[in-house]
DNA sequence: TTGAAAGCGCTAACAT
DNA sequence: ATGTTAGCGCTTTCAA
């Protein structure tokens, strides 16, 4: 049985010196792994470590690597995994150490890990989500090591950041709806929080405008990028969106559990209702039909967002840096022609 | 400009302090964010640390904070994803760090990992991917702390680790195809130096000599239990095995991307050939056949590990456990039965 | 709010 | 292979 000396004060490495009657010197060889101890000498102090539950924590020589916090908000969404598998090879070549933490797209789980960054000494941040709350944009101000977003801006804050234009997505996808002859177009869109989900949103909207068509507020409905959202507007739309030929997804994962969920409705994409979406992960192509998407390269971006972070940390003087992509349209089978009646 | 001082030594607060005018004192006040100080000297201070580069790190003191390394051999991988999710609410609930690290299935990677979790601190390590090099089994043998694995164990090492029974599991399958008529079996299997993958490969072996039915080595090909290997394994099956009616896949990634290549040379599942693999992730349900699996629950897997993690950090005397779980079989669309001719 | 100085925990140089 | 000791970089206390 273990006293409870322990934990009423921090131990040191002078503790496990006195317990074990060798010198400080000796136990900090056997926790650095560097100079020669004999084995049984290692294996007496690695005892007392365990014993006394030390920490080899507090104000120590840290490791001189290079480590990059890298922070999403959905660790299962395969869009942003491709930013993070791009990201990472770019680190990896140049010896950097990367870090996935994921939020759960919770907006005080962001906070904390940013706040971690620092005081665990990270190297430099990437972001793959960004919730803009006050104490966010604060730490995010506050913060010492570069930051770089990926598919997020922040308006108030002059970070680098890596994007495609979302409003000219959602604008294209409408428009293509549209000269494919529909007319009662619905959204199923993301969270208000993120930046791209409401850039999305307004090329929706600005494209109906354009084209002379009215939109209903009831057609657009507040989804969350996951699964579930696709599966609860299923429901919506078979009960309340009558007369509705088309639906615009703000991204794929939503639109892939739809078109499964609708079927079971005896509803067939793209015979009764048209899906055009976002991203172009594997969702779009697995199911048995092929989704028609928005398309932006997540591993390039990655790539380019690790890279601007990789100079910034060469060289601290770096312009601020905004880079944005033109999306592209990728044509499958879920949007029906319905100008040809 | 700045000069190039700042690359010969490393710059100290002791630097920023003589640079900017102020004492250690205030530097150390400003980077730390205890204290209070001016808003000017805060900013004085932050534009030398720029200035110079100066990287809040070596001798000071690190955070406190419990931070657990994940180390996982393929981040795309869902079920990998749902362990790390499992293990990721533990912690979470706990107050924990988790950080996770992709080693993408890289020996040396991962050996670099361990070694990093020790230089940079981490209070714990969890495994879903084990390559048993002799670095590494040194490097676990040294750790100072815990180690658990999940999916995967090392026979040479006392180490904690949850796992389902894989032979078992493989035994099962291959027993199910049998059951329902199939004599000429193969196997798509997964890497060597996974445990996980052997066990399942010795399931398949033991099950198919235990019911008198013989084993061509060509039935057996290797693969890596990502989407490329069940392409490459579809041009096998069709050009290598005529007369072969069922495959057991290692995992359900393969088996997807056989069933959708497979389709092209005008085969269907399970009309034409069975297929049962193992996990139930979500590409055993999106395909146009619904595939029967053996299954074991990652999410459950990942708590259980974190749970076991938890324990270890509070109790340094907790006993080393190895906890197993049964292997479940569900019957979905993908294997016919040809015993009613 | 800031500085001087003492102190902390660890490491490294040197001696044996 | 181990202990002694000086020293490092940062934090904290105390005084102003």
């Amino acid at each position: 049985m273990v006293c409870e000396e322990d934990k009423i004060m921090k131990v040191t490495i002078n503790d496990i010196a006195k317990a074990s009657g060798l010198s400080t010197a000796t136990v900090s060889r056997v926790l650095s792994g560097k100079g020669n101890v004999k084995k049984e000498t290692s294996e007496l102090v690695v005892k007392y470590v365990k014993e006394l539950n030390y920490k080899y924590k507090s104000t120590q020589k840290a490791s001189d690597d290079t480590k990059i916090m890298m922070i999403v908000g959905d660790i299962k969404n395969p869009f942003y995994l491709s930013i993070i598998q791009g990201a990472s090879n770019v680190f990896n070549k140049n010896g950097y150490k990367m870090a996935i933490f994921n939020s759960n797209e919770d907006a005080s789980t962001e906070e904390e890990y940013v706040s971690f960054a620092h005081r665990d000494r990270f190297d430099g941040i990437i972001m793959i989500t960004v919730t803009e709350t006050v104490t966010l944009i604060k730490l995010l101000k506050e913060n010492l090591c570069p930051v770089v977003l990926v598919n997020r801006f922040v308006r108030s804050l002059d970070l680098d950041a890596v994007c495609i234009d979302n409003f000219r997505g959602g604008y294209m996808a409408t428009h293509y709806l549209i000269q494919k002859g529909h007319v009662r177009i619905a959204h199923l869109c993301g969270p208000e929080n993120s930046t791209a989900s409401q850039d999305r949103k307004r090329g929706f909207e600005v494209a109906l405008k354009d084209f002379g068509l009215t939109l209903e507020q009831k057609a657009i409905f507040q989804g969350d990028l996951k699964n579930e959202s696709g599966l609860a507007f299923a429901d919506y739309f078979v009960n309340k969106l009558n007369g509705y030929t088309a639906v615009f997804f703000a991204n794929d994962i939503m639109a892939a559990s739809f078109v499964s969920k609708v079927s079971e409705y005896g509803l067939e994409v793209p015979k009764n209702v048209s899906v055009i979406c976002f991203d172009d992960t594997p969702a779009t192509t697995i199911g048995k039909v092929g989704l028609t998407t928005v398309y932006q390269d997540p591993e390039t971006m990655g790539q380019v967002a690790a890279g601007i972070m990789v100079e910034n940390l060469s060289n601290k003087n770096a312009v601020k840096r905004k880079v944005i992509y033109p999306p592209e349209l990728i044509e499958r089978e879920s949007v029906a022609d319905i100008t040809k009646k």
